[in-house]
DNA sequence: CTAACAGTAAAACAAGCGTTTAATACACTA
DNA sequence: TAGTGTATTAAACGCTTGTTTTACTGTTAG
């Protein structure tokens, strides 16, 4: 029950079922993987998953949280530390997330699997959502706090946050829709830099002069 | 093949067959739909499958364009045309995109199946987003075009529309990661209307003063 | 030494799936 | 009227799924 406790991994039969479920949940998710051929990856009998995991779903449960712990110490997103820019600091977080998204099938399994559990969220994904991609928004926000020119509220800060990543999430998990919304003739101009430069200034402009612009107007 | 052609549904069996399928696979997808439940809901034999559409997958696809025919017509997304006010037309289009969205659950099933096509594309994805999504969207650019202050590209035009919806679909397809993101304390600031605010808010700037703003700053 | 135990193996189980068969009933044509 | 083709039915086929049973190891404790 507690998701926070580390994997036992001392077991070396244990273990080498975990490796082999990652891959197959990643790519096929729960319904479509089959146990069988868990088992078969990993040279082990399919008895053993009741033996470790008690069932097919308490094995998704530890394997979930076994990419986790693989991955929670790295930031998925880099907000361009190194550049002193504000505007070029956060055309950098886009256009990584932009660029982590388009090439997620060549991901390594623990991230497909930690994107899958936070589309399609399970038991897990309260603990995945805390520990994987909180502290990777979280410096999102504090980038959006430099930027804003003002004192901005946890909400304020949050749905500017939300507006940011929404502006990026759909052209990998509507991607499909997309293509076919934009014509042929104009699809050199949706590239991954285009895009990112396209939500910067986007995002930019509307952090600018959220109430002063009416003074601007005209 | 011809995905634009009409659905005969003169015969009694066929229409009985397709009016229970689209529930079903409304509510629980392809994979998960049973053939079975469908002919037990529509009361006919499961050999009625292989005599009216070949197999599965065939009653699927046109039960898909039997859906996308009768929703073709209806604009599933206003604009709000009353309002002479620009940011409150945006305001209704935004609104009531996220309120269509949040209510999914209790739409018509042929929403519901027309959604799930877009979310997760098969044969007859192009057909929906043509006849189905696209003339909703343009919708959006027309209004795009409005708000700009100046001649847009195609490609912008497309690159803003695509902001703006990008804005709110998360919040849907997302919904469980914002609720664990969103401090119970603020939850109450993440009603449709404030979210519809702030939205509207962020996009009238973003498109407000795009490029006048340096002349702005400062 | 032996008894208990945990890990592993092959095999079978029970249920569900999409699909097909074979037989029946009916309508319409030659 | 006889015959042809179609719609409908119950039943079974063949396969895959997760899970369980049963037996056989090797190791360890008394």
């Amino acid at each position: 029950m507690n998701n926070s406790a580390e994997i036992d991994m001392t077991d070396e039969t244990k273990s080498r079922i975990l490796n082999a479920a990652g891959p197959i949940f990643a790519e096929k998710g729960f319904a479509k993987a089959t146990v069988r051929e868990i088992c078969r990856l990993a040279d082990v009998n399919v008895a053993s998953i009741k033996n470790y995991f008690e069932d097919k779903q308490g094995l998704y449960l530890q394997t979930v949280l076994f990419a986790r712990q693989m991955r929670a110490d790295r930031y998925p997103m880099n907000v361009g530390e190194k550049a002193s820019e504000p505007e070029t600091r956060l055309y950098e977080f886009v256009s990584s997330l932009l660029r982590r998204l388009m090439a997620l099938n060549s991901a390594p399994w623990q991230v497909q699997l930690l994107v899958r559990e936070l589309m399609k969220p399970t038991e897990a994904c309260r603990t995945i959502v805390r520990d994987y991609f909180q502290p990777a928004f979280n410096g999102l926000l504090l980038e959006v706090d430099q930027l804003a020119q003002r004192l901005l509220s946890d909400a304020e800060r949050l749905k500017i946050g939300f507006s940011i990543i929404g502006q990026c999430l759909h052209y990998r998990f509507g991607s499909e829709v997309v293509s076919l919304m934009v014509p042929d003739a104009i699809k050199h101009e949706f590239t991954v830099e285009q895009l990112a430069t396209h939500i910067t200034h986007f995002t930019m402009a509307a952090l600018r002069n959220e109430h002063s612009a009416l003074s601007c107007r005209e």
